[in-house]
DNA sequence: CGCACACTTCGGCGGGCGCCGAACTGTGCG
DNA sequence: CGCACAGTTCGGCGCCCGCCGAAGTGTGCG
C-alpha cells in the first residue's frame, strides 16, 4: 500500500507538470525538436518572463527539458526522445475527441499545413510520415503485420540512402508513433530520425515558419517518386 | 496559435485528470486489468466514498475510465488498452527516479513480488515477463533487433499453444512496453495479452492478494521450461 | 415494508498554484 | 562606463480544486 501511494505521487507529480496549459503549450512548442529561448517561449505561451521562467524551473527540475545557457539566453529543448514520445502519446490521446473538424475554411487551413507534413520531435509525420511509413512498408522494408520492425532489406535499404543506422542506447530501430491527424502508426525510432534528419538535409522538404509543419520541395516529390514510388499528389 | 492552444489546453485537461495523488493512484491500482467498485477504491486510496465518487465521474468523463453499473454498485475499469498503455508510460517515467532502492528489507520484499511477476493490465511483466520476451527472442520467434515484430515461426508458435492470434481494430500483434522493475521491454499487444490471458487460464501463474502480483505455479514452471526453456531460477 | 448499504450531491472549508508587476542580476554592445 | 535587454526572484492577489460530513437517492434483502 505505501508503496503504491508512493507510485501515485509519483505519477501524479509528473502529471501536474503537463496539467498545467501553459506548461502543455511550451511542450508542444518543443516538440519541433528545437530549443527554445525563455522569451520565445513566453510570447508564443502569451504570459509575463517572469511567468514563464518560474514554468521552465519546474519543467527543467521534473527532467522533461533540459537547459542550455549562452550568455544571457536560456534554451531549453525536450529532455530525450523518450519525454517526445510521452508527450505525443498524450496529444494523440486528446486529439481524437478535440479532432472536432473546424469548423471555418480559414481554421481549415491554419491546420492542413500541419495535416499534410510536420515532424514529431525527430522524425516525420502527418500525411507525409504515412505516406513514407506505407511506401516502405508497400516495398517490404518495414512489417507492420506482427508488429513493427524493419526487414533486413529495410536496414539495406537505409544504408543504401547513404544513412547507416546506428543503435544508441535503448532506442529501438524502428518503433510506431500514432500519427494524431491521421490516426494511424507512422515511423519512429532511429529509423525515422534518421530519413527525417536527411529529408531536411537534402533538401526534400523544409520547415514552414516557426511551427513543427514542413513543406515538400519539388526535389522532395521527385526523390520519394523515385525511391520510394509516392505519388506527388498523395502528399497535398 | 489559437490552434496550439487549443491542443494545449486540451493536453492540460487530460494531464489534469492524473495529476491528483488519489486519481493517480486509482489509475494504478486498475492497471490489474480488472474491474473495480468505487467503495474498494476508496478504501485503497484512503479517502470518503463521497471523494473517490467525483474522482471517478472525472476519470469517466475525461474518457479513461469505463463504468458498469450493476445493482448498487458502480463498477469501473480502466476504457481501453491504450489509456493503460499511457498509465504504463508514464509510471515507467517517474519510477527511474523514484526506483530508489527500498531501505529496509521490508520494504523490499515487498516490492520483490511485483518485481518477480506481476500484470501490466492484460499482459505479463516484471522478470516473468521479461523472462519471457527473452526466451522467444532466443528461439526466433521473436525480433528486437530491428524494431519489435513476432517472426512467421512466431504466429505459428502461438497458433500450436492454442492461442490463435486474431487481430481486433488496430491493436498491433506485438508491441514493446517499458517495464518499469526490469528497465526493459516486455512482450505487450495482442500476443502479450493472449499469452498472459493463457497462463491465468492454464494455472502457470496465478495472482497474489488483490494487487497485480503474480506467483508461477509448479505447473508453470514445467511449461514454461518445456515450452521455452526457461529455467526456473530465472524467474525467483 | 423497512432496514442496510453503495453511491451521489451539496455546501463549505482550506491549501496550493498560476498569474502579474516591480525590483534585481547578469550579459552584450557601443 | 552606461544603456538595453534576457532572465530571475519576490510579494501579493485570486481562483481553482480536493477534501469532508451530512443529507439524499436508489438497490437488495429479509
Amino acid at each position: 500500500m505505501t508503496s503504491s501511494r508512493t507510485g501515485a505521487a509519483g505519477l501524479a507529480a509528473l502529471a501536474s507538470l503537463v496539467a498545467d496549459e501553459t506548461r502543455a503549450g511550451f511542450l508542444l512548442a518543443l516538440l519541433d525538436g528545437r530549443a527554445w529561448t525563455a522569451g520565445e517561449l513566453a510570447r508564443h505561451a502569451g504570459v509575463a518572463a517572469s511567468t514563464a521562467s518560474e514554468h521552465l524551473g519546474k519543467l527543467v527540475a521534473g527532467g522533461l527539458l533540459a537547459e542550455e545557457r549562452q550568455g544571457r539566453h536560456r534554451y531549453v529543448r525536450l529532455a530525450d526522445a523518450r519525454v517526445a514520445q510521452l508527450v505525443e502519446d498524450l496529444a494523440a490521446q486528446v486529439t481524437p475527441s478535440a479532432a472536432a473538424r473546424p469548423r471555418t475554411l480559414r481554421a481549415a487551413g491554419a491546420g492542413s499545413a500541419m495535416a499534410r507534413g510536420r515532424t514529431c520531435y525527430d522524425h516525420l509525420a502527418g500525411r507525409l510520415g504515412i505516406a513514407v511509413t506505407d511506401a516502405l512498408t508497400g516495398l517490404g522494408l518495414l512489417r507492420q503485420d506482427t508488429g513493427f520492425a524493419l526487414t533486413d532489406e529495410g536496414v539495406s535499404w537505409f544504408e543504401g540512402l547513404g544513412v547507416p543506422l546506428v543503435r544508441t542506447g535503448r532506442r529501438p530501430l524502428a518503433r510506431a508513433c500514432l500519427d494524431w491527424t491521421e490516426r494511424r502508426s507512422h515511423l519512429a525510432g532511429v529509423a525515422g530520425a534518421a530519413l527525417c534528419r536527411h529529408a531536411l538535409d537534402a533538401g526534400w522538404c523544409v520547415r514552414i515558419g516557426s511551427e513543427r509543419a514542413v513543406k515538400v520541395t519539388g526535389r522532395g516529390e521527385r526523390a520519394l517518386a523515385e525511391l520510394l514510388g509516392i505519388q506527388p499528389d498523395t502528399l497535398r
